[in-house]
DNA sequence: ATAAAATTGGCAGAAAATGCCAATGAAGAA
DNA sequence: TTCTTCATTGGCATTTTCTGCCAATTTTAT
């Protein structure tokens, strides 16, 4: 059982998760009009399915002390699948990169870096990042102010695949 | 009691929340080292002071069908601040949109957004995005590979303020 | 229309959440 | 150091929630 494809209750459930991950299964269950019982199998089935990867806590930056994020363009030496693989999972590992995508364009990489302060993001770059194998070319873009974050994904298909 | 600063306790709590948002109080407090009572308040404390933001279900984009992330880099005339300030509304109220930043650099915004697929993102791109107020100019580069996402912040500290 | 299959709602026992209070531990004053 | 004060903890009792099971209902296919 790959892929039930989702009825418009699975959405509602993931679209109230997306907003809210603590709901207790009976306010969940009421905000999508199922009783308990029906509503919490739906919520284990779609975890099994993996169409939940997760519930997670959304910090404040500012107030755990983390107050500058960088939004950092890296070029690895000609893609030498080598290097990229090698490069791949040294940002893994560095808890400082809270996501990172390989993208199209100017930069091989996309890494978004979290760090306290300027002094602290000076460290991370000349210590950590310009090591890292294969990067040739690093552009660091300084986030001013977050206009959105977190934003929920578009559950109600604004024209998408399917059905 | 604006900002009364975080012990290690509080600090593993952050840490537990930001990994599994669904513990249960009984869990969290064993994983704390901590009776149940006191885990709690500590918490709605958390919550209270606006250290924890909010819980939030994390989705497989393409199992939802949400299969193409793009990255957005636009200029804004001028930094016209009437400009800039319609551009922020209007980008938050963009369901496509998942976070958004105005960052130093070449870009004015960088945004992150998500579709159903290349023809999705075509349709959002001339329909939506070049029609708001001020944009100037709009490089989009795609993400062709997740590397990491939802990383956890790093909270024991790396060297950042404080202490 | 009939039959098979999936889904639902309610119930009962087990577990968790939550508010309260006495006890413990830490910080400061004398 | 010793005493006092204040914050925090742990346990208890009540309420709420979770979770597995079964009969009833709805849906799908023939």
């Amino acid at each position: 059982m790959p892929n039930t494809r989702l009825d418009a209750i699975d959405r509602r459930i993931l679209a109230a998760l997306q907003r809210d991950a603590r709901l207790s299964n009976v306010q969940l269950a009421e905000e999508v009009n199922l009783s308990p019982s029906p509503c919490l199998r739906r919520v284990r089935q779609l975890e099994a399915a993996g169409l939940i990867r997760g519930y997670h806590a959304e910090l404040d930056r500012g107030g755990v002390g983390l107050g500058l994020t960088v939004f950092v363009g890296v070029k690895v030496e000609r893609h030498h699948e080598a290097e990229a693989n090698a490069f791949r999972e040294a940002v893994v590992a560095l808890p400082e990169v809270v996501s990172a995508h390989l993208v199209s364009g100017e930069s091989d990489f996309l890494l978004q870096v979290v760090v306290a302060d300027l002094a602290a993001y000076e460290r991370f770059l000349t210590g950590t990042l310009l090591r890292l194998p294969g990067v040739s070319d690093i552009r660091s873009n300084f986030a001013i102010q977050t206009v959105k974050e977190h934003g929920p994904l578009p559950l109600t298909r604004p024209g998408g695949e399917g059905r």
